[in-house]
DNA sequence: CTGGCCATTTAAAACGTTATAAATTCAGCA
DNA sequence: TGCTGAATTTATAACGTTTTAAATGGCCAG
């Protein structure tokens, strides 16, 4: 099918031999058309007449054409790629594993690939930011462990770079964020234990610096405050603490007087190692005290179902935050569509008597 | 200091204007050479001077140049990117976020990225295999969860496509992986609920299908014929069932006949869903029954002291992996340099008598 | 001074795609 | 017949890099 005639400056015009990936010139062979012709078919080009769109397209399936994306790349500048920011902190309990798995969801079926950016390459993740935004490594960002005042944030917004956080940041410039509401989770939780009769609920609270520290906190005090019963926040641990010396510092504070008889525990680890420095005293989930906890796997509660808990779905919050970067990129300006604030789901029990 | 001699075919040179990012022929234009010879420079060959070759270096840092991914992977056909697989099997425990940690620290300073590959987007692994290869996605993969005659080893052997395993294969070719020595894991953990005078120990084998689970129950049978002792291999339940089957499983065994009296438990999870089954029955680890278990995080001995742990450094695999793997790329072609088998570190108490 | 060889530098082409602007066809109509 | 404009299609030029082959200039033997 392909015009003799024309003269053609390759010995080879590569059809026939260098049976290598096909390209858009091997089907502009094949179907006597342009190169031009054949990419704007492809892309659906009002200017290309249906006919001939349909007929490429089926000649590109038959051979199993799929555009070079470093070519494409090259000449658009976008790069279809979404970067992920990895923190170390994230390894715990599949965290990042869900999330990536969510946004891979979200990704599916798009012309974008998903990129791990491991943030130990460069020392801070402000570093990291700059670096992928320089050079140009990603179309849109992704990334938690968000801070009130986020450099990362100011950053990209400044700079117009698409990206959405998990998680808020109490910054003026509104940007895309998908979070989960810790402040209703924490106040249910911990009116959730006040409603079981305990009268001195203690708050493992969220590590220093990130903003759903403060919602959790906050939720946390407004529901002792609320109830007017005594609290406590543990000091010295946090969500990110290590399993064992959370339960040492459980085990220490049970040595000292008045100690809180329940907690509201942010985190599976945090829970388990709770319950273990509990028992160590010789305390009794249930019984001498209560844990309401936030759950993120499902192991928590297969393991200790004496604890209530709220549970989390971080692969449906990485699915969230992909279709919203997407919409970011897309062009979407609305802010209101690109800020989701996911509800607790409070479990039926919740809601009877203690 | 550009030559404004030499007719420039376009109106602004990019020197001035267009403040994008500096390329090959800013610092063309900077230093006065042709772009061919900054390329070359950088690339540190012999034919450049060295003297020139330090004057692009310099000229390169100040300006901040960073060679676009695109334009050379188009050109040479290399990707510079590394491809996981990541299986929704793998979201327990931090177990992928691990691995990737590891391969990206082993990636850090080369050119190369990290990409994850979710593997639902095509229905099995193996078609994700293919059509990472046939689009020339990456230069190389990295995978878990092996099987025997694993097809996608198959698949990429064929093709001389390179890639590591986490896992050893029973294929003919051989092949680079990385794998952790679940034999000797298996067998030493077994002898040690032996040695603390257990006489009939359990095991909750790897999911079917998979070379590790094999080698587990080989070193499991290998201790028990040893001692000559009795042993059980709980049907029905394996390493990857959720943690309330496994409980419920345990729970279901102990109200039947001759239970067992120890268990080898492969992963942290299983050993946590034991202990809580078994005391369900109103058992006591330690007193009337013992658990030895493989440890990937630091989980399981801060919540559960009592049982010993044999520990895996998924993250230290991750390293291996990736270096691995940019060695086969590097074309190395010495399989003894390209397998990895990792020895597990048997904790010293281990040694004393039970 | 010519020719040849070395060391160094360079021009031109190519990778596969898309954007721009121009060309081609054809119907309708004066 | 020739013109206009709409509907299609096309050639050409980039994007930033590397590869191939060729050019340049210096130096020395003849």
């Amino acid at each position: 099918m392909a015009d003799p005639s024309k003269p053609a400056h390759h010995e080879d015009g590569g059809s026939t031999a260098k049976r290598g990936k096909p390209t858009l010139r091997t089907i502009a062979e094949i179907t006597g058309l342009a190169v031009t012709t054949v990419s704007r078919a492809l892309s659906d080009a009002p200017q290309i007449s249906l006919d001939t769109r349909k007929r490429v397209r089926e000649v590109a399936d038959e051979i199993g054409y799929s555009p070079d994306r470093a070519a494409q790349r090259l000449k658009t500048g976008r790069t279809n790629v979404i970067g992920v920011l990895l923190d170390p902190h994230e390894e715990i309990l599949g965290y990042g594993t869900s999330i990536m798995s969510g946004i891979a969801k979200a990704l599916q079926g798009t012309a974008f690939h998903l990129i791990v950016m491991p943030n130990f390459l460069n020392s801070t993740n402000v570093e990291a930011v700059n670096y992928i935004t320089r050079n140009g490594m990603a179309d849109g960002l992704i990334f938690s462990r968000t801070e009130p005042l986020d450099p990362r944030v100011r950053l990209l917004s400044d700079l117009g770079f698409p990206f959405v956080t998990h998680g808020r940041t109490e910054l003026s410039t509104p940007h895309p964020y998908v979070d989960y509401d810790n402040f209703t989770f924490s106040y249910q939780a911990t009116k959730r234990l006040i409603a079981k009769g305990r009268r001195k609920p203690a708050l493992i609270s969220g590590p220093a610096g990130f903003t759903f520290a403060g919602h959790l906190q906050h939720g946390f005090m407004t529901a002792v405050r609320e109830a007017g019963c005594a609290y406590e926040i543990l000091s010295g641990i946090d969500l990110d603490s290590p399993a064992g010396e959370i339960r040492d510092r459980i085990r220490q504070r049970y040595a000292e007087p008045g100690p809180p008889d329940s907690f509201m525990c942010g985190g599976e680890v945090c829970a388990l190692a709770t319950i273990t420095g509990m028992s160590d005293c010789g305390l009794t989930l249930g019984r001498e005290y209560d844990i309401v906890a936030k759950q993120t796997s499902h192991l928590l509660s297969a393991i200790q179902p004496q604890v209530e808990t709220i549970y989390e779905d971080l692969t449906a919050t990485g699915e969230d935050m992909g279709r919203v970067l997407l919409q970011k990129i897309g062009g979407e300006s609305d802010a209101s569509k690109l800020q989701l604030l996911l509800c607790p789901q409070i479990p039926a029990s919740f809601g009877t008597a203690g």
